[in-house]
RNA sequence: GGUCGGUUGGCCGAGCGGCUAGGCAGCGGUCUGCAAAACCGCGUACGCCGGUUCGAAUCCGGCACCGACCUCCA
C-alpha cells in the first residue's frame, strides 16, 4: 500500500490527494532546456525540485517514468528567430553542432548536481514525423489553419468548444488581446493576435527544415511538449511540471494542442517551481545581477566571497520550498554551506553508532519515533523538503547526543537505533540527493591512514603533555583543511 | 497599464487563526591542557494603517515596497 501524498495543484490552484491514472505507475514529464546556452542557475533550482520529487515518488513505490525533454529547434525569439540558428550563426557553428555542445554541458551539469536522469529524454528534432501528424489532426478538427505555409492554432474555433482556455494561467482571452494587439505588425499573416504558430514555413537562410504539404518548415515550440509527453506517456498522463514562468503561453497552449488533437487534457496534475533570486532581486544579465553555476564552483565572481560546491548549493535550494521564491546571496550559501557539513557529518556519525549487545526496548524510543516518521510526513505534503529537513536536524541532534554519551545508547532499543540510521540515510542521500563532495579529492582509505598516524602521534604528545608539538600537528592539518576532533573516546577528523 | 504572488528576528527560510520550525551568526554554560566539535540553555520576528475574533504573523480592507506573468525565459 502506497502512502498518501497531497500534490499542490496549479489547475485547480490548491493541494489535493495524489492519485495516479494507472494505480503504483506514475508518468512525470517536465520540460527541459532549450539547448542553445548553458544552464541558467534558476534553471538547476527547478530541476533539482523535479529530481527530488521523482526520487520521492520513487521511494513511496511508485513505478515512475521521468520523460525530460531537449529542446534543440523551433525555441523562437524576439523577432521570430530560432534561439539555436541564432547562436550556431553567432559561434559560427552548425545548428546541431550548437545543440550537442550545449546538451553535453547540461548533462555535465545535471551530473554535478547529482540529478538522476530521466526515464527518457527525447529530443524535439527526433520526434518531427509525430509533431506533423499532430498539426494535421489540429488541422482536421478545424482548430487551425493555414496562412502562408504555416499553419497556426486557432483560439477563435477552440475557444467556442473549449471556453476553459487560459484556466491554468488565470487568464481571460479578452484581456490578452488587449495585450497583443499592437504585436499584429510581425504577424500579419495571422487571423487573430492570440493565435500561435505550430508550423512555421522556414525562411530560406534557415537550416532546420523538414517537408511537409505546407511548406518546407519547423514545428512551433509549444507543440514539441504536446507530442513528446502523450507519445512516451499516453494521451493523459500524471503530473506535468516545469518553471511558473511557463505557465502562459507555453503550458496553457500545451493543453490546447493536446485537447484540439485528441479531445483530452494531457495532464492531470501541473507542478510548477517558482524563481530564484540573487540578493532580493532577479537575476538579470543587463544589471549584472547574475550568477552562473561555474562562478559558484569558482569563486570567481564579484558576488560571493568563496568558492561553493555543489552540493552545498543543493541543500541550500532544497532548504526552501519548491513554490517560494528563493533568494541566493553570499551570506545564505555560507549558512548552507556549514548546516551541509553538519547534516553529512551526522550521517557518518550515525553510521558508526553502535549497540554492543541487541536492545529489545528502550526509554527513549517514544521520544525518537515521533522524529524518525516527521521527514516522511513532511515529504507527502507537497514535498515540503524545507521542513523535512527540519526533521532530519532534530534527529542529528539526537544522533550526535547518543555519540557523544550525553544521550545513553543503551537506552535506546535496536531497532529504533536502525531506523534511525536509515531514515537519515535514506532521506538525505536518497531523496535529497546530496553526498559528501568533500573527500572527492584523492584516496580517502590512504588519507585515512595517515592521519590515523599523526592522531596517534598527536595523542602520544598530549600524553607528555607536549602541547607545543599538538598543537603544531593540529594546526597543520587544519590548514590543509582538516579538522581534528577531541572526544571521550578518541580523536576523529572531517574534512572542513 | 492588466493579472497573480510575496513582505517573518543579524542572514536564509518554514509556518498560514491559539501549540519551540530548522540552518547560520550572537550570548551563557557543560566537556577539554587550550581550542574546535558536540550537547544544554538564552535572546532578538512576523511591512504600515484599520477591521473581524475571546484570541491574528496567520482571515478581511486600504496603503507602501518587492517580484512574476502578459514578449524569449525554469
Amino acid at each position: 500500500m502506497i502512502p498518501t501524498l497531497q500534490i499542490y495543484n496549479s489547475l485547480s490552484g490548491k493541494k489535493e490527494i495524489f492519485e495516479p491514472i494507472h494505480p503504483e505507475h506514475v508518468g512525470m514529464y517536465v520540460c527541459g532546456p532549450t539547448v542553445y546556452n548553458d544552464v541558467h542557475l534558476g534553471n538547476v533550482r527547478s530541476f533539482i525540485s523535479f529530481d527530488v520529487i521523482f526520487r520521492f515518488l520513487k521511494h513511496l513505490g511508485y513505478k515512475v517514468r521521468y520523460v525530460r525533454n531537449i529542446t534543440d529547434v523551433g525555441h523562437l525569439q524576439d523577432g521570430g528567430e530560432d534561439k539555436i540558428s541564432k547562436r550556431a550563426k553567432l559561434e559560427r557553428l552548425e545548428p546541431m553542432e550548437i545543440v550537442q555542445k550545449y546538451t553535453i554541458r547540461f548533462h555535465d551539469m545535471m551530473r554535478i548536481f547529482n540529478l538522476l536522469p530521466p526515464s527518457i529524454e527525447p529530443h524535439a528534432t527526433g520526434n518531427i514525423l509525430e509533431q506533423i501528424e499532430m498539426v494535421r489532426d489540429i488541422l482536421n478538427n478545424g482548430f487551425a489553419y493555414e496562412s502562408e505555409g504555416s499553419i497556426y492554432f486557432d483560439i477563435q474555433a477552440y475557444l467556442k468548444k473549449h471556453p476553459n482556455y487560459g484556466h491554468l494561467s488565470g487568464r481571460k482571452v479578452d484581456e490578452l488581446l488587449a495585450v497583443t494587439r499592437d504585436d499584429l505588425k510581425g504577424h500579419s499573416d495571422k487571423k487573430h493576435p492570440a493565435d500561435f504558430a505550430i508550423w512555421m514555413k522556414a525562411e530560406p537562410e534557415h537550416i532546420m527544415r523538414w517537408k511537409t504539404e505546407w511548406s518546407e518548415g519547423f514545428p512551433g515550440w509549444h507543440l514539441e511538449c504536446s507530442v513528446m509527453s502523450t507519445k512516451y506517456l499516453g494521451d493523459t498522463f500524471d503530473i506535468h511540471g516545469g518553471g511558473n514562468d511557463l505557465k502562459f503561453p507555453h503550458h496553457e497552449n500545451e493543453i490546447a494542442q493536446n485537447t484540439a488533437a485528441c479531445g483530452v487534457a494531457p495532464a492531470k496534475y501541473w507542478v510548477h517551481t517558482n524563481m530564484l533570486l540573487m540578493n532580493g532581486r532577479k537575476m538579470s544579465k543587463s544589471e549584472g545581477n547574475t550568477i552562473t553555476p561555474e562562478e559558484l564552483f569558482t569563486g570567481d565572481s564579484a558576488h560571493i566571497s568563496k568558492a561553493y560546491s555543489p552540493m552545498a548549493i543543493r541543500f541550500f535550494m532544497l532548504q526552501s520550498h519548491y513554490r517560494s521564491t528563493m533568494d541566493i546571496s553570499d551570506d545564505a550559501l555560507l549558512a548552507a554551506e556549514k548546516g551541509y557539513h553538519r547534516l553529512m557529518d551526522a550521517i557518518k556519525t550515525s553510521n558508526n553508532l553502535m549497540h554492543s549487545s541487541v536492545i529489545k526496548s528502550g526509554v527513549l524510543d517514544a521520544h525518537l519515533i515521533p522524529l524518525i516518521e516527521a521527514p516522511m510526513d513532511e515529504m507527502r505534503d507537497d514535498f515540503n523538503t524545507p521542513k523535512a529537513l527540519a526533521a532530519l536536524f532534530d534527529l542529528v541532534t539526537k544522533i550526535n547526543a547518543l555519540n557523544t554519551g550525553q544521550l545513553d545508547i543503551n537506552q535506546v532499543s535496536s531497532p529504533v537505533l536502525q531506523r534511525m540510521k536509515e531514515t537519515l540515510n535514506t532521506f538525505v542521500l536518497g531523496i535529497f540527493g546530496l553526498k559528501d563532495d568533500r573527500a572527492s579529492a584523492g584516496d580517502t582509505s590512504t588519507l585515512d591512514g595517515l592521519i590515523q598516524l599523526l592522531i596517534q602521534l598527536r595523542a602520544q604528545a598530549r600524553e607528555d603533555k607536549n602541547w607545543a608539538l599538538s598543537d603544531r600537528i593540529r594546526d597543520a592539518l587544519t590548514n590543509l583543511g582538516i579538522q581534528l576532533k577531541d572526544g571521550q573516546d578518541g580523536t576523529s577528523w572531517t574534512f572542513v
